[in-house]
DNA sequence: TGCAGTGTTGCTTC
DNA sequence: CGAAGCAACACTGC
């Protein structure tokens, strides 16, 4: 289930696998996971674009396309048709982003792919594939096809779409006062509250179990209730512990893998997550696992206090 | 063997 | 309007 430290990892990983790249060609079996467009109207819009940027907002992917034909030291023409629009990317629970070779067969044509990475039990579940310059491909895998792409017809659409995401953890505007504010007015459980990406973008199940128990916050605790003290401890650990997984490529405890089929290694070193039954790290007492907001939640009774 | 569990988001319902 | 619950989906594990 990738969250922010995953998706971020994918966003470097693909900065610098595919960017400058060409997309001549995509192909699909399961074309409805393109949303809002016929896949024969989005493979006119991508099929000859090349990338230009890769960028993360949330726990979206956003790939900037341009013209691979329009020159930059081209001057603008009167009526310039737009050429610039974005594919939006959220991987959901199970959706992989896969870079591997391949390349055009030279008697019929056809595409050959080589397995790499797609032999992983994980990454067989193609969906769709890009067949890049460079003899590339990126592929897209994901099981339960929950994961979707969009297309975004150009920046105002994408800001719009966007702008519904709260702060990101590490910007300017993630501060004790913008917490206090979001949890003042609500009387929910904590865990529910900063899972909301309309609150704060890019926090998950896995990280928001970790972030909780390295603040020492009960995650049935009524947002409106924590002090500010523990609201800085939660600003402090959000930040440190997004950092430190970001730095391990994630937490692969299931299905993620990286863009060349690789785990991450946040779960080997995670402390509650998945750890029900066995000892907490900071008391020895037995950790718990309960439901909250219908989702599996793992926590120390007794170093998080209710 | 059947069915609960898994997990993000957005839609429906109250 | 906020909050809760469920659907989307497919596979695993008990």
């Amino acid at each position: 289930m990738p969250e922010l430290p995953e998706v971020e990892t994918i966003k470097s990983d693909l900065r610098s696998l595919i960017i400058g790249k060409e997309i001549l060609d995509v192909k699909s079996e399961y074309p409805d996971i393109v949303k809002d467009i016929d896949f024969d109207d989005f493979k006119r819009e991508v099929v000859g674009k090349k990338i230009l940027k890769v960028r993360r907002r949330a726990k979206n992917l956003i790939i900037e396309l341009v013209d691979s034909r329009s020159s930059l030291v081209e001057k603008p023409t009167n009526h310039k048709p737009q050429t610039t629009n974005y594919l939006l990317i959220h991987l959901k629970m199970t959706g992989h982003l896969i870079v591997t070779d391949a390349s055009r067969e030279v008697k019929d044509g056809s595409w050959v792919t080589k397995v790499g990475p797609l032999s992983d039990p994980q990454n067989q579940y193609i969906r769709i594939q890009f067949m890049l310059s460079g003899d590339k491909q990126l592929a897209f895998s994901d099981l339960r096809k929950f994961a979707y792409i969009k297309l975004i017809a150009n920046s105002e659409q994408l800001r719009a779409i966007l702008s519904d995401y709260g702060p990101e953890p590490f910007d300017k505007e993630f501060t004790l006062e913008y917490l206090k504010e979001l949890f003042g007015k609500k009387k929910t459980a904590i865990k529910k509250v900063i899972m909301d990406q309309k609150g704060i973008a890019g926090i998950g199940n896995i990280y928001a179990d970790e972030i909780l128990f390295d603040s020492r916050i009960h995650p049935l605790r009524a947002a409106n209730s924590l002090s500010d003290k523990e609201i800085e401890n939660f600003r402090a650990s959000t930040c440190k512990i997004l950092k430190k997984a970001i730095e391990l490529r994630g937490t692969s405890t299931s299905d993620y893998r990286d863009v060349k089929g690789e785990k991450g290694s946040y779960g080997d070193i995670r402390l509650m997550y998945k750890r029900d039954k066995e000892n907490c790290p900071g008391c020895g007492g037995e950790i718990k696992k309960i439901k909250v907001g219908g989702r599996g939640t793992h926590f120390c009774p007794n170093c998080q206090r209710q």
